[in-house]
DNA sequence: TCTGGGGTCCTAGGACCC
DNA sequence: TCTGGGGTCCTAGGACCC
């Protein structure tokens, strides 16, 4: 038996973690520049206003309705994950976290009645930490994801998948609400006449495999309750370490660009570094112009590195080098991205052979970048920071024009 | 004036090898 | 009349997830 332990509305759940004021009232956490809405209180969940909407279109809206706007704040909500996926492991050995507010467990043997047990989870999350959760209790990972959507709408915030109210459910199901079934896929089936996940399930598997490829089959066999997706419990190391923003202002100068974006591959260089890994390649791109407003686009290049490469100078320097090569004057600059990838081990990297020189060099700017990660890790995320980009950081910095006070002094210490 | 950010997996097709 | 069999690696594009 497989629990998904759901946090509600995450984000805004933490900001009422830090101001009770907002309990039972509408509540929108916002993404990055104050752009999209990315978490939505029940209470605006019922005024109809969907996930990922822009905010600038729904603004005067959410004024009138007197709902709570907050940007959003990732550092915290990512320390109250912690605290959460610390405290979920608790109740068993095998434990999936499978996003910032997601975990699926394996209930132990011990456990006993499987909806017992979930109450038990739930109650303690609630108390020792303050965020609701949901739990969808079933037999397969989509399944318990499925559990768990509907009993966010149960008094209990807990649902288990049983044989016997399996079929009901799946029939109550649109296929697109089923995890795994996206925008695409939903469309395709209901031109077939699958409407909902019952539908789905009564297909020919064969049929299934040949249209929607192994994933599709995979989601059918859960779907009919056995388990085919496996319990991730060890987290991989990643592929691909991407940071991108999109500024707070219009940047238009060369050396604007390429200040804010070593700022960053900092970011990114910081996160491959806390990895162990070393990148292999690094890609860069900016955007300019806005997606409905005369010319916009993207521009991008790639470097792939002779040996794998960790520090932060080797990765700004190499970030600078294809700005340089792609920047066209003139365009106004509205975003800006880095992604690191080929990753290798950091401590088994492949040389080239006859260059000592540059590799006492680099074990050099390697130890440099190691230690002002620790002393940043101890002290504050920017101890040291390059004084560059520190004096011009405020051009570039993204809206946050709603950010809770408590956390903006917390923020600054931490 | 204006729409976020960060990932993974699968498949088909091309190129190449013996 | 009608042209073997078996494999790998890489990339681009599509789809999905939170």
């Amino acid at each position: 038996m497989l629990a998904l332990c759901d946090c509600n509305n995450f984000f805004v759940s933490c900001e009422r973690l830090y101001r009770p004021e907002l309990l039972g009232r509408p509540v929108v956490v916002l993404s990055n520049n104050d752009g999209c809405i990315v978490a939505r209180s029940n209470e605006v969940k019922a005024m109809g206003i969907a996930m990922g909407q822009p905010y600038f279109q729904v603004q005067g809206l959410l004024r009138r309705k007197g709902v709570v706007v907050c940007s959003g704040n990732l550092v915290m909500y990512k320390e109250i994950s912690e605290k959460v996926m610390k405290l979920l492991s608790r109740f068993t050995d095998r434990m999936e976290e499978y996003s910032i507010d997601e975990a699926f467990l394996c209930l132990p043997a011990s456990a006993g009645d499987p909806a017992k047990f979930a109450a038990a989870i739930r109650e303690k999350v609630d108390r020792w930490i303050g965020i609701p959760i949901s739990v969808g209790l079933a037999s397969t990972k989509t399944l318990a994801k499925l559990a768990s959507e509907k009993a966010k709408k149960t008094e209990s915030g807990i649902l288990e998948i049983t044989a016997g109210n399996a079929r009901g459910l799946l029939e109550a199901t649109e296929i697109g609400d089923v995890w795994g079934i996206g925008r695409k896929t939903a469309e395709q089936l209901n031109r077939h006449g699958v409407l909902n996940a019952a539908h789905f399930t009564d297909r020919d598997p064969a049929w299934v495999k040949k249209r929607f490829t192994v994933r599709g089959l995979m989601t059918q066999i859960e779907l009919k309750g056995q388990p085919c997706l496996p319990l991730v419990t060890e987290a991989a190391p990643p592929k691909s370490i991407q940071v991108s923003r999109t500024w707070g202002n219009v940047l238009e100068s060369f050396g604007d660009v390429s200040l804010a974006m070593t700022d960053n591959v900092l970011k990114a260089a910081r996160q491959l570094r806390q990895n162990g890994l070393a990148a292999g390649v690094i890609s860069v791109y900016m955007r300019y112009g806005y997606r409905h407003h005369g010319e916009c686009g993207y521009l991008t290049r790639d470097l792939i590195f002779q040996s794998p490469v960790l520090s932060d100078f080797e990765l700004s320097y190499a970030a600078r080098l294809l700005i340089q090569e792609i920047f066209q004057p003139g365009r106004k600059y509205t975003q800006g991205g880095v992604i690191l990838c080929r990753f290798t081990d950091a401590r088994f990297r492949q040389r080239e052979l006859f260059d000592e020189k540059y590799y006492r060099e680099r074990s050099k700017l390697e130890r440099f970048s190691h230690a002002v990660d620790e002393i940043n890790g101890h002290f504050g995320e920017r101890v040291i920071y390059p004084a560059s980009l520190a004096v011009k950081e405020k051009i570039w910095r993204p809206n946050r024009k709603h950010l809770s006070e408590k956390w903006e002094g917390l923020e600054v210490r931490s």
